[in-house]
DNA sequence: ACATAGCTGATTGACGTACCTCAAAATTCC
DNA sequence: GGAATTTTGAGGTACGTCAATCAGCTATGT
């Protein structure tokens, strides 16, 4: 009636535990025809090997780090605090996460932090980083080495990645743009647009669903030419103060990447919340504050207790040689205002 | 270096393993000195149960019951397939879900499953259910046999439940009222507003919340008196055209409740789309079609997943006598829109 | 001093799996 | 047919915990 055990499987199949075991865990030393035999008896059963029994017969750890972008934005302290948060719920389950940061545009540094994890044997890496041949050819040596990675927040397509675990930023940013158009409804003028730099990809693309969505359906809202704000407060304060110096008629602002808190200090400032509607993305406590206050309209989000949950589930699916459920997975993109804060 | 188990408790505390095992499952036969000796170890040492080793030992297997209206709005059932498809990926934590149907409004078949989960001995039970004395008591029961209960989708507060699984229905009702308002901003016209019942409380709260945020921010628009749908495809599709047949100045509609399917009827025949606001609950596979091809405007969702697998943490939780971690239980009010469509 | 009850220790066998060894059986090769 | 090789069986130990038994210990009250 309970779950069968290898002790029913080796009776159904009338052989051994011993190899009912060297079967199960592909050791070597078994006639192909009693593989079979085995095979038939765990699919007729319904066998499914206990996950925690086996983990706890062969003291497995999963070791797995999360290879973050150095930075001090609000989104990466609250991803490394989510990285740490899941960490501690996680030991129970023999699983350790650990973060590492690299310093962005360092390729040699992220060279050998990589190459050190695969020296130490880690079984699973989750990696935050823009595209660059060296990230690529370092994920296709720990995949070599039998580490399993995942890309998280900007995916590497062209790396041989076991997953991407982030939002669709197209989408994102279409779902921006969306929101910009109706809430401006009807009301013509020009859009600023904030990201972190024209060349992360996840911007480009959030740049681009923006677009899109204007052109589609909102012809009367025009996006300016991306303001660079890399990720900081000072820099993101400056661009967005001189763009609404040169431009008269702004109806709203899409801060597609961090430095939130700089454009909404520039709004304040200004006195403009009520005149402009405002698109922020990740909900930072200072997106949060924007909300609560009504300096921000909406926040779009990806939750990183989320990323980092899909991130560990998949990595170690991936090492127990297990399928995902691809729809569990994936990251949906919040949109948040003040009234359906969490 | 490895995480401490209970020998290196017995070790450090000077006490024998059989010891140590009394104190952590709470056996009598401990003199209270030897108790808190044992406990500082545990403290000391860092000492976490091995929840895996212990159901092991145990064979430990926790059985939950899910027992919802037997509807067939689309939402319950994806909330049916929602808790099949957890209870496949519980098995093998042990964990056994299924799902107990009961009609509505029917308080001794109400009275009488519950008092069958008693008797079967179940671990844990999560109920949706009106709010009702037969309700209410079988909870207290239910307690008293020392079952875990969690309330799912709608609350019972004046009930002895454990925790309640769901939205905070004022907030989504609010999040709804601020959408309608910024949609149409600056527009005037009045709002029809659907419910299942006016009795139900969920419902109630959702009009509340919406009414709050229109009177609030938004007095341009006016929330008709409530229409009663009773979940039911036909029933809404029949008040929703003689709602429009007798107010010529509606400009959004508001489905607080099921029936989105006849809503959508009415608008499409109607060719209204275009011109109203449309906002729904429930992201069921009609909703989806609605926000795909543009008959819906906004669908506010519950993650039907989310909640069970909620439901399911916080009843082992229960169960094993552990604290939950608040905050990630905390089911999110999503806002859907065709681009940020899962 | 003695019975009694309450504590505690030592030990053992599960639970379901991994991993190892040694010997026996079966198969292949010459 | 015999040797060499491959395949299989039997059995054990371990993992961290639970649960049970039985024996021995310590206080307490009489």
């Amino acid at each position: 009636m309970g779950k069968p055990t290898v002790h029913d499987i080796a009776e159904e199949a009338g052989v051994s535990l011993a190899t009912v075991d060297r079967v199960l865990n592909e050791r070597p030393g078994v006639r192909s025809r009693t593989v079979v035999r085995v095979q038939d008896a765990i699919k007729k059963l319904g066998y499914v090997r206990d996950v925690h029994a086996a983990n706890l017969a062969r003291r497995r750890q999963y070791r797995f780090a999360f290879v973050l972008p150095s930075g001090q934005s609000q989104f990466l302290i609250s991803l490394r605090e989510a990285v740490k948060e899941a960490g501690a719920g996680l030991r129970l389950d023999r699983a350790e996460l650990r973060t590492v940061d690299v310093t962005v545009n360092d390729s040699s540094l992220m060279a050998n932090t990589l190459q050190r994890l695969v020296d130490d044997h880690v079984d699973g890496v989750a990696i935050m980083a823009t595209e660059t041949p060296v990230v690529r050819d370092m994920i296709a040596r720990m995949k070599a080495s039998g580490i399993a990675v995942v890309t998280l927040v900007s995916d590497q397509p062209n790396a041989d990645r076991d997953h991407f675990v982030g939002i669709d930023n197209i989408a994102a940013g279409r779902t921006a743009g969306t929101l910009m158009g109706r809430f401006l409804s009807g009301r013509t003028g020009q859009i600023l647009v904030i990201v972190s730099s024209t060349h992360a990809r996840g911007q480009v693309e959030r740049r681009l669903g923006f677009d899109a969505v204007l052109s589609e359906a909102f012809p009367n809202l025009t996006a300016l030419p991306s303001l660079e704000g890399y990720d900081d407060g000072e820099r993101t304060y400056a661009v967005v103060n001189r763009a609404l110096d040169a431009h008269d008629d702004v109806v709203g602002i899409y801060g597609a990447g961090a430095g939130t808190r700089g454009m909404t200090r520039a709004i304040a400032e200004r006195g403009l919340s009520d005149h402009l509607v405002i698109i922020g993305h990740d909900l930072t406590t200072h997106a949060e504050d924007g909300l609560r206050n009504g300096l921000i309209d909406v926040v779009i989000n990806q939750n990183v207790g989320h990323l980092v949950r899909s991130a560990t589930r998949i990595l170690r699916a991936q090492c127990d040689g297990r399928t995902i459920i691809e729809s569990q997975e994936r990251i949906r993109i919040e949109i948040v205002l003040r009234e359906n804060l969490p």
